[in-house]
DNA sequence: CTGAAAGCGCTAACAT
DNA sequence: ATGTTAGCGCTTTCAG
């Protein structure tokens, strides 16, 4: 039996090394050495032959075969909760195009509803993956265990994992702070925050930003009324806050659905946003839907998904893990949900 | 130099073939027969004995090895236009699901704002996936060429191609048709419709829905404004169509964007939903949120997504490509927009 | 400056 | 019933 391949026909359907050398009759290690790094020691007339004909060839290499040989495989998983969230579609934007710039590929699978996360643990089980980006707030150990276990780089993103010092976040806490400092600059004093679980810590330092600015403008602490990130959660929350004695002017909403929900309670309670109260809401998704459009805080997530991709591209280099916390400040959108307090015109 | 490898310590990262034969002390051919295949001709005791070994290996197949010996990768690509449009993260959702129950990776990649497509052109020139779904608007007539010359299965997911035969969709007529079919039972006899480009596929066909069922009413024919799929666009579509002579007691939005633009536009005119004008819009993503929140009609995304990747894998499996269209109804969710028309009370 | 050889982990046709 | 062999396409010493 000859070691020599048969003759695969005139028009192979995608170009080989060895297709490439068979056409400038060199060996296909001189191929690969040319196609790789770029300054070998190489004649640069037998250098130019070989890009030629690597070029007229369409030739790509073949990514299976050099994550085989290299034990790289150019490509990273991104595990989200739930892709039908905007939240998580931006994060997901802001990777992706940023792994591509950086020539990875990405799978992506969704963590939730996941059974224990199955479809994430076969991407590091058959090493699929150089790393994960894990943006879910589920609890995730069994996940997190195979990967402590198979020494994968990964990292968290918008999540602090206690114990664990790899977690890309924003500013949340400066998100909580803007939004109770946009609502005292319109007038108000009696502030009101829709909080989330207190398990999640986006939520927690979120309320903290906010209650820390009440604070260092002399203001009573501010009602809290938490719940779930959810539509009804937030109107609920909203309803318990309308019925209060002191029923508050100005109300941070800390999460997109809670703020329509919020906003939904106010309307249906008979109430006129801002005239009665003013809202202020987090995360920009759908809030310029509403009538009236909510003022929103816009945090950084594209950003946030770009980072959690460098960060795990330093881990691929080497480099240790490390919190980083995306410095891009909170912005606020200002829309037509904010105004000054009632009899307190500006 | 031996044929030996190296020993590789006492605790391998990750279990080999060649790993669970020497714990057995068989050849891996063997094994390799044994984890595939069930039904080999083999002793039911070196059967139990491998299976147990692969076990405690916690052996899972490298990818890599296998995609390059089978070429086969056991992932596909799934390409969007826009992760932050729930309306494709739903339907990426249905299609990771289903390409997860067929033990297949997914790939994820935007094709807009993505240069030529070039993200996505290199998951099939590096031979990273088994194949294709399609899902965005854009002309990808370059990727559509690669996709040719490679031979690679793929499906367009929403969206019909003139010449191609590969298309799953749902039933946007039925779902234009349903729009209308619901204002008529409300009374109404003036209906409009808000349109999206021409160019648009989907669009087209949801207005010939609602269109057909004007006319096999015996109403007269709606009024149509047509505009991009955006906020502005329903918008000023909306506008017009309050401006006109005989106003429209009944309209349709066409597309979820359009149909918040439309209510914005309703209420900022001052007139009152449903009370004036009665709207129904499409897709349900938002709807909900608004107040009044919106009766919409809604599609089977997720079962569009998923049945992109069982058809798919039919053409991984050898079968021709067809068109499919998801049978499954649209749905009308009844909210608060649509009631009779003024001066006609139920 | 270029080539020969070995091997990444896996499968499959062909021995034995 | 099990083993041998070859090779998928690539990179990387090491020799010439």
């Amino acid at each position: 039996m000859t070691r020599q391949r048969l003759d695969r026909g005139p028009s192979p359907v995608r170009a080989t090394l060895r297709d490439i050398a068979a056409a400038v009759e060199l060996d296909v290690s001189t191929v690969s050495k040319v196609l790789n790094g770029g300054d070998i020691a190489v004649r640069s007339e037998t250098r130019r032959r070989i890009i030629r004909a690597a070029d007229d060839l369409r030739y790509t290499p073949n990514a299976s075969a050099r994550a085989l040989k290299l034990s790289r495989t150019g490509a990273l998983g991104l595990l989200v909760p739930d892709l039908s969230n905007p939240v998580y579609g931006r994060i997901a934007r802001g990777a992706i195009r940023q792994a591509e710039s950086a020539s990875l590929a990405t799978f992506m699978a969704e963590l939730d509803e996941d059974a224990d996360g199955d479809a994430s643990r076969r991407l590091v089980l058959e090493s699929r993956v150089d790393g994960l980006i894990v943006a879910t707030a589920r609890d995730a150990s069994r996940l997190v265990d195979e990967l402590k276990r198979s020494s994968l780089p990964y990292v968290f993103v918008n999540r602090k994992v206690p114990g664990s010092s790899r977690s890309i976040t924003v500013r949340d806490e400066g998100g909580g702070a803007l939004a109770a400092q946009t609502l005292i600059d319109a007038g108000h004093r009696d502030l009101a925050i829709i909080g989330g679980p207190s398990s999640v810590d986006t939520a927690r330092r979120r309320r903290a930003g906010f209650e820390a600015t009440c604070a260092s403008n002399a203001l009573d602490a501010p009602a809290v009324a938490c719940g779930p990130y959810t539509l009804a959660g937030g109107r609920s929350a909203m309803r318990r806050l309308l019925e209060q004695p002191r029923r508050p002017t100005g109300v941070f909403a800390s999460n997109t659905l809670s703020g329509l929900g919020a906003l939904n309670a106010i309307l249906r309670a008979g109430y006129a946003v801002p005239d009665d109260v003013s809202l202020i809401t987090f995360d920009d998704d759908m809030a310029s839907f509403t009538v009236p459009a909510l003022t929103a805080i816009r945090m950084p997530l594209h950003e946030l998904g770009a980072r959690a991709v460098s960060e795990l591209t330093r881990l691929l280099d080497g480099a240790p893990p490390r919190d980083v916390e995306i410095v891009t400040a909170p912005e606020v959108v200002l829309r037509d949900s904010v105004a000054p307090p009632p009899g307190r015109p500006a």
